[in-house]
DNA sequence: ATAACTCCATACCTTAGGGTATGGTGACGG
DNA sequence: CCGTCACCATACCCTAAGGTATGGAGTTAT
């Protein structure tokens, strides 16, 4: 359906199906013969494409960490806002809901693959390296600085695993949050 | 081994193996055959005590949410420390590194069992209302110390979760950030 | 002592899922 | 027009794992 047109299916297409599959199911859901029939196939076409299941999760792991070193790259624009946004805008990312469900299902992929371990890993210490920039910038020390972008990193790991057990953040509780991270700048 | 030594085995015997098991493996690794293996017995034995799979699941998700609970009444005993050495107490408990690989063997379980679910959302609120009455005891308005709480239990829950992906926080850094999250309380 | 009950072993069934072998079909170059 | 190759279907095998049926051995009560 989301795949080209063609009758025939290429690389791309499986990957595609199986990311949005480990995406919103876990790396766990990907079996072959569902995804088969997701594609309107069958294993024959699979195994033509792919030696085996560990082969078509290294290339959607390697697709996977290629789109996100993307993303992270166009992220980089953050940096002609002022710091205070700066900090805004990734603790409003830290607080997506409807990536929670992904944000698990990556960090459990990443158990039992090195690649993506590595690139949650680089994705992790990009935004902690962009707060803590931010706050610099305000005036906080590096220790500081560092300090503050680890806690609310963690917290918005933490967001994601957290069953709802506390109540959910509005938009003003992020002001606060920011708020808070930020003040008592020059001490 | 650890189980009685009797010959014979008792519902106790099966579960605390199996919630040893859930523990530093994942609730996933729970194999019939393999915990047979474990207790020197054959399957015969665990179907006698136990009617199927989700049987066994849902006796050591009741163990272990009334060993949880009684856990949490003996750390009431915290209200006579003062505010601060509950904080830090709470703080400690939340980087207790060994404890990590429970922490997300829980959670994962969580996902498939209510029960557990509900076990896991009540600690967590636990630990976040006494870090908060602990903030409040500290001066903090009770939105402060709500704001305040939150990011420290989600920051635990998250630091549990990621890779190790961020520099590990020493005990100095817990000291600072007992201290960032307890200060500037009369404002 | 013997009947009854508890606990467990053995053998077997069934399903899900990864993997393989082989043949077929459409498209495209020569 | 025909062979070749890319892509896929079909049929099959193998293993892991949950589950069942049945019988046997030890224990206990009467």
């Amino acid at each position: 359906m989301t795949a080209s047109a063609s009758s025939r299916l290429s690389i791309e297409d499986w990957t595609e199906r199986a990311l949005a599959l480990v995406m919103d199911e876990g790396v766990g859901a990907i079996k072959i013969n569902r995804l088969c029939k997701e594609l309107g196939v069958t294993k024959g076409s699979f195994y033509w494409h792919f030696a085996d299941l560990d082969a078509l999760l290294e290339a959607i792991a390697e697709r996977w960490c290629a789109e996100t070193r993307t993303l992270l790259g166009s992220l980089s624009a953050l940096d002609d806002l002022p710091p205070l946004e700066r900090i805004r805008a990734m603790a409003l990312r830290l607080i997506d809901g409807p990536s929670f469900s992904v944000e698990r299902a990556l960090r459990e992929w990443a158990r039992s693959d090195a690649k993506v371990a590595a690139m949650i890993v680089e994705s992790d210490q990009f935004v902690f390296e962009l707060v803590q920039a931010a706050l610099v910038d305000l005036g906080h020390t590096p220790e500081g600085a560092r300090m503050r972008a680890g806690l609310l990193v963690y917290a918005g790991i933490g967001f994601a695993h957290g069953q709802n057990s506390l109540p959910q953040p509005t938009a003003d509780d992020i002001e606060d949050l920011v708020a808070f991270l930020a003040g008592e700048a020059a001490r």
